[in-house]
Parts: C-alpha cells; structure tokens; sequence
DNA sequence: GTAATCACG
DNA sequence: ACGTACGTGATTACT
C-alpha cells in the first residue's frame, strides 16, 4: 500500500510562481491549476500510489499558532491571482477521485504529519510532495519527502537529511527551534543563523541538551549570550516548529483510496480550458453552456439563416445542408451565387475551387475567422476544441451537426459583439486574395541569389578568422554564451545587461563595446552576415518551388492585433534597412514580360491615430499635407518648423513613433540619447501641443480597464487580461497594448480593406495584373509591363480610398524589375 | 522545447 | 525599487 500525500498550497504556490500567467478567455488565471496538475500527473505516473490525500491551510489562524499569545499574524495574504485557483482546485481534486483533507484550525503540515504517521503505523509506504522544507521531520524509514523542482525531483530520505545536513529527520525540529523560520513566523533564537544552527545540533543533539548544558559548551561568548538571551523565544519556538501528528482528521486510510473521476472534473477543466490537462488525463471536452442554445433544428435555421456547411476533410470535400448531408452536385452548390455557404476554413476552400477550375461565390461564415474575432489570443481554433468551448457537442461522425451548430454559436457571438461586418466584409472576402496570393507566388531569380551566397561565404571566414586572432583562440562566434565568455571574461570589456543565463550580447551591447575593443565591430558584421547567408540565402533556397516562386503562407488568425503574417518563408521580414540587406531584395523580380509595382502608404498608423484621437493639430497637418515629424519638431521645441534640424526631427519621429506603443519617457530618452527629465519634458510639451492624443491614450486604456478589450475602428477586438494583473508590470505593459491595438489594429484593418479592393477591381479591369505580396503597410502587384501604369493607378486609388478618414490617406507606388527597384 | 538574437512593419 | 515601445518569424545553440 502506498499513500501519497500533498501539500496542496505549497504545491498550488510553487506552480503560482513557476509558470508564467495563463488565463481562460473570461481572464479567470490558471496557471497554477495547470502547474499542480502537471505535477500532480507526473507522481501519479512515477509514484504509482493507491491512496492519496491532498492537504490544504483553511484561511484562520492555525492551532498551532493560536496557542501562544503575543504570536502575531504576519502571513504575506497570496496575491489575487492565485487566490482564486484555490477554491478551484478543491473542487477539482474530488472530482478526479483525490480526497481533499482541511481542517479549520490546523495547517497543511499538521494534516500530512498525522496522516504520515498513522500510514507508517498501518505499514503503509508514504511520500509527501511538497515544495518546501518544512515537513523533514515527518521523515523516516516509511515516510519520504519528494521536493518539487524546476528540474528533477529530490528524493529525502532520513540517508538523505543526514548527508544533507548532518543531522536526523527529528533533529530538523531542533536546528527550526533556534534558526527560527520567517515565513512561517517561527522566531528562533535572535541572531543564530542556519548555519550555526545545524553546527549546534550536530554536536549536542538537542536544544534542551544546549541549555541544560549551557554554561560547559564549547561555544563563543557571543553565542553563549544570544543563547541565553533567547531563551523564551527559543521555547515558544520549539512549539510552533513541532508538526502536529494527532490531528482531528480521519486516519482510516481507506478513506484515502483513489476514486472514480466524475463528469465534473471535465466540467471545471472545460471551462478553464485546460484542454492540454484534459488531454493528459483522457478526458473530453464538455459543453459549458453559458447561454441557451436554441433547441430544435429549426430554431437554428431561423437564427443562422438557410445555408450549407462545406468542409475540407483531408483533401475532399464535404456539404451539408443546415447540418444534414447534402446530396447534391456539390461543385455547382459552390458557385451558386443564391447558396449562402459557411465554412471552417475559407482560405483552403478559395485555394481548393481555385485549384478545381470553380469559381466559389457567397461565402458567409467562417469558423476559424469567427473564433479568431472572438478571442485573437487563442492560437487554437480547431473544430473539436471550439465545439467543447462554445457549448457544442463534437460528433466526427456528425461533422455536419457539429459545425452547423458550432456556427450557430459563434453567429450569434459574432452579431452581439458586433463584429459581423469585420467577418463578412473583411476577412472572409480577404480569404479570397489570400489563397489567390499564396498560388501565384513572387518569381525568385535562384542564381543570382546563390551567387550572392557565394560572396558572402569568405566574408564570414575572413571574419570569423579575425576574431578568433583578437580572441587568441578559436571559439563558436554564433554562440552568445561562448561569446560571453570571451569577452566579459577573457577579455574583460565591461558588461552591460544580464539576461537570464549570464551577459548579454546583442546588439545594442556589442554598439557600446566598440569604443573598447575592434574586436566588437567584427562580431556585429559578422552576426549581420551571418544572419543574411543562413536566414534568406540559406533559409530561401528551400523554398523556391517547382516554378521557380516562392509560395508564402499568409497567416489571418494568428496575431492580436489583427494583422496577417506570414510564414514558411517569411516573406514580411526581407532586409531593408541595410544597404547589404536590401540587395538581396533583387533576387525577387517580376516574372517573363512582367514588372512589379509596390506601393506603400504613408505614415498609416499616425494618420490613424490623428484620426482616431480626433486631434486637431495633428489632423491639421496631415491635411495641410505637412511634415509631421517636422512639425511635431517645431511644438515640441517651441520654435518655426523652419528652424528645425534634423536631428530634432529625429527626435520627434521618436517620439511620434513612441505614442503609437504607448512608450514611457525612460525608453524615449534611452532611444533619443537624453536625459530622463528631458525626455519627460519632451513628452509633456507633446501632449500639450497633441492635447487630443492624451485624452485618446487615457479612454483608451481606461475602456480597456472597463471592458477588459480594446477594439479598432471596425469593431475588431482584443482582450487584454493583462490589464487585470495585479503585478504592477504585466498591467503597465496590458495598458501599452491597449493603447497599440486600436491604432495597428485599424491601420490592419484598413490595409485589408484595400486589398480586397485592389483584388477585386484588378480582377474586373486588368486581370492579367495580380495581388501577389502584402507587408503590412505595402502591397506589390505584378503586372504586365504595357499595363504597369494602370496597375500602379489602381493600387493608389484602392488604397488612398479604401476607407474615409478625416486626415488623407496616401500611398506612393513605383514600378521596377525588381523588389529592390519597386522600393 | 526554450532562450537569445535579429530581420521586418 | 522595479524596469521600461507595439506586432511578427527564422535561425542557432543548448538543455
């Protein structure tokens, strides 16, 4: 037989501590459940026990402490966050089967030593898993304590202890009673330290041997005194430091056995949405009904409107009509402009009829697009898992049933939170251009971007030879630890930042390092080159297909913000800001005959905030066709824009730049290079010249407080549950994106609008010219050289019209044979 | 799998 | 006293 015992809050705090904040999409915290529960599974696995019992501290002073008057709470109360998983584990742990044992009046401790001792009298074998030191005393040859650990669990057994400490489990009680123990408010002997502690015990055994012996011990005075000196405390210590063992709690130890998981436990994990949890324990998702769903199929209908589902399972095609199979040509249902169809996943199905020579028409719903509108902050919107969140039962079997109400659901969501129109008249139709953009590709001139290759080979030896000989020895240069090394300890040059596993190395680091040592200056163009050969030489040759393009992938549900991104290869992040790197933009050319035209808008997202923030001056300005930068320069430093330089323009492009990430004055002035005081200087002269932009940041971080989202022009949504956190840093960092999102999330939301737009009037006007790359604020279209100009008219009428703002919109295009000449 | 670094808007 | 700008993706080193 074999009892498991755990310490329920110390686990519950170490979890708390060790991983990072999770919520549900409510902003109900979860990290430390799905910590407890991960350590819970992993003994289970490991320890393989019959019995368990899951000990937890009630709220009122414990029995121990109460007996002794003048003993003062002192607790630190646990942090908000953490409180509120208490109570959910205790309902959990029932309901997986595990007894939970409180008692009012006693600790966790004083249940585990009770429980402990009367398994060891049963002949029970007995672990505790806790994530403190308080319980060694508990140990013996039955009883072992199992610390929890970021790495490896450690095992204490009385061999352990002893090669530990020094001492026997008992003694533990003894080194507690003159050390003392601050978290648990154990005073000790005032100025005796762990260290003399356990020397003492280790020699004379006991404290009462100690003081019976006082005067003969062979200690300093000063020892002696504060001995002596602490003798009440030292008392009242040892009574606080015993671990109850008589406990009032049952000890029938079959009262302990592991029991049947009840349907709650998948309740209270669903909602939680603890799927990996779930996962781990077998168990399925449960609908979590929140608000009726209407009951008959009927209903639904009349709520959703008549339509199909159509989903793509492994490469075929599958229609149902309101959730019942559909017996009917399904390639003609497609293009039937009268059949509203709805789907799980409208890019796929663009790509598939595309692909099958059918032209798809009136799409009207989107699963994964609704669900990514719903919460951005999921990453997850696989059918099944929606189904469990949105109170759906999953059948595979009855897909139909299953995505029809699931769509149901999500509609009605939609609707109230008004976002039908950011689904219907933005991401579905944009599902279209993308599929349409990740088949056509960008032609990539293989050659000559492996020759390039080729010339930077011997620039990274020669390099990487130069820094070795600075060095002395050879060493990996791409290794930040090694590198580390090197140079904060080798070679002494001063440090600046520590990140978690010693000296930081970046950039910013090597930059000030390069007044010290030249040794700096070849690490950076080393890492520039480096970067350049093995991310877009390297990294790209891969991927350039059979037809010599290079097909993205366009990614709609995986930002907060709402922007696209894009992936395998990034196609968003080619070099620019570099001369090097923004050679490499000719190695993406327009195809045979054709040419490329790339156009880009102009400062979008601050001509969004002028906008948003209704900012008089700074909607002044754009209107005025002015230079904002220039004209923030001139406010701010209180002089005509005439006499401005460019470096304060500089400076006010920071600035500019900062209020659109909600920057504080430190990293203004660290970016800048000036003084705090100046820069909070700066930044109130900005305010009070931007007086409308100050009101906006305000109502928009205070509507994020209220609603707990901050919402975009067109209604688009992200939750922020970091505005909820209590640590004052993760909030400082929730009002930054509250007060980001509605600006890049607009200006997304804008640029999207445009390349429906754009897609839309190309196909109609100039079809041969296609939309093939977007790069948040830059479209490119390839088009034959004789309609160049056309094609370049139209991405500028389509993007400066795409919406009406109250300041202009305006975007510039080019043409050339290449990405870098379109630039 | 995570951390560090760096490419882009 | 802290610790400091929003949003991505790819690569390498290392556990």
């Amino acid at each position: 037989m074999k009892l498991l015992l755990i310490d329920g809050n110390s686990i519950m705090n170490r979890a708390f501590y060790g991983i990072r904040m999770l919520t549900n999409k409510k902003g109900e915290f979860t990290n430390a459940l799905t910590g407890f529960m991960n350590i819970y599974l992993k003994l289970l696995k490991e320890e393989q026990p019959d019995h368990i019992a899951a000990a937890f501290d009630l709220k009122a002073p414990t029995f121990r402490h109460k007996m002794f008057e003048g003993y003062k709470a002192n607790r630190h109360g646990m942090p908000d966050e953490l409180a509120q998983q208490m109570p959910v584990i205790r309902e959990l742990l029932p309901a997986l089967g595990v007894t939970v044992v409180e008692k009012e009046g006693f600790e966790a401790d004083d249940i585990i030593g009770t429980l402990s001792r009367a398994a060891a009298e049963n002949g029970a074998e007995c672990v505790i898993m806790t994530g403190d030191r308080d319980s060694f005393q508990l140990i013996n040859d039955k009883v072992t304590v199992r610390l929890a650990s970021n790495k490896e669990d450690i095992f204490y057994t009385p061999e352990k202890i002893m090669e530990v400490y020094g001492v026997t489990p008992l003694q533990m009680i003894e080194v507690k009673t003159l050390m003392g123990d601050t978290s648990d408010n154990i005073p000790g002997v005032a100025g005796i330290g762990e260290k003399t502690a356990l020397s003492l015990i280790q020699k004379y055994g006991s404290v009462q041997y100690i003081y019976d012996n006082i005067d003969t011990i062979d200690v300093t005075n000063g020892v002696r005194n504060k001995l002596i000196n602490g003798r009440d405390n030292a008392e009242l210590s040892r009574k606080l430091a015993v671990i109850e063992l008589h406990a009032p709690v049952s000890e029938q130890l079959s009262d302990y056995a592991i029991g049947e998981t009840t349907p709650r436990a998948a309740e209270i994990l669903t909602e939680k949405e603890m799927f990996s949890v779930m996962k781990k324990l077998s168990l399925e998702a449960v609908p979590v009904k929140s608000e009726p769903v209407p009951e008959t199929a009927e209903a639904v209908t009349e709520e959703l409107g008549e339509g199909y589902e159509v989903a793509l399972v492994g490469g075929e095609l599958r229609a149902y009509r309101n959730g019942k199979l559909y017996g009917g040509d399904v390639a003609k249902l497609l293009a039937d402009k009268e059949a509203a169809k709805r789907t799980a996943d409208a890019k796929a199905l663009y790509a598939y009829c595309m692909e099958n020579g059918i032209v798809l028409e009136n799409v009207v719903f989107d699963t994964t697009l609704a669900a990514y509108l719903l919460n951005v902050n999921s990453g997850d919107y696989e059918i099944s898992r929606l189904c469990a969140e949105y109170g759906v039962t999953y059948d595979e079997e009855r897909l139909g049933q299953s995505l029809y109400l699931l769509n149901a659901e999500l509609f009605r969501r939609i609707c109230s939170a008004g976002m039908l129109s950011v689904l219907q008249d933005i991401e579905i139709p944009l599902a279209e251009v993308l599929s349409s953009m990740e088949r056509d590709g960008i032609a990539v001139d293989k050659e000559a971007l492996h020759a390039f290759g080729e010339e930077l080979k011997p620039r990274i030896a020669s390099l990487e030879a130069e820094i070795h000989e600075m060095a002395g020895h050879s060493f990996n240069v791409g290794s930040p630890k090694q590198l580390s090394v090197v140079l904060f300890e080798e070679m002494k040059l001063p440090g600046g930042k520590k990140r978690k596993t010693g000296w930081s190395t970046d950039a910013e680091t090597l930059e000030k390092l390069t007044e010290y040592h030249p040794i700096a200056e070849k690490v950076l163009e080393y890492r520039s080159i480096t970067k350049l050969y093995n991310t877009y030489v390297k990294g790209y040759e891969g991927c350039v297909a059979e037809d010599g393009r290079m097909h993205t992938t366009f990614k709609q549900t995986e930002t907060r913000t709402g922007r696209i991104s894009s992936a395998d290869p990034n196609i968003q992040n080619i070099p620019v800001r570099t001369e090097l790197g923004r050679n490499f933009r000719r190695f993406f050319v327009a195809g045979e005959g054709k040419t490329l035209v790339d156009a880009d808008y102009s400062q979008i997202e601050l001509r969004v905030l002028a906008h948003i923030a209704k900012d008089e001056a700074m909607i002044k300005t754009f209107c005025e066709g002015g230079d904002i930068h220039t004209e923030t320069a001139a406010s701010v430093f209180g002089m005509p824009a005439e006499w401005v330089t460019s470096e304060m323009r500089r400076s006010a492009k920071a600035v500019n730049f900062g209020m659109i990430y909600g920057m504080e004055a430190f990293s203004l002035a660290k970016d800048i290079g000036t003084s705090l005081a100046n820069a909070k200087q700066y930044m109130a002269d900005y305010f009070a010249h931007y007086s409308g932009v100050k009101t906006y940041m305000e109502g928009s971080v205070a509507q994020a407080e209220k609603d707990g989202y901050a919402v975009t022009m067109f209604g688009r949504r992200r939750f922020i549950p970091e505005m909820l956190n209590s640590n004052k840093m993760v909030k400082a960092q929730g009002k930054r994106m509250a007060m980001n999102a509605p600006i890049q999330g607009t200006a997304a939301d804008i640029i999207k609008i445009a390349m429906i737009k754009v897609f839309r009037r190309l196909k109609e006007q100039l079809p041969e010219a296609r939309l093939i790359l977007q790069v948040h604020d830059e479209l490119i279209v390839e088009a034959p050289e004789a309609v160049a100009d056309k094609a370049a008219l139209i991405l500028r009428e389509e993007m400066e019209g795409a919406v009406k703002l109250s300041v202009p919109l305006i975007a510039d295009a080019k043409e050339g044979k290449s990405w870098y000449d379109a630039h």
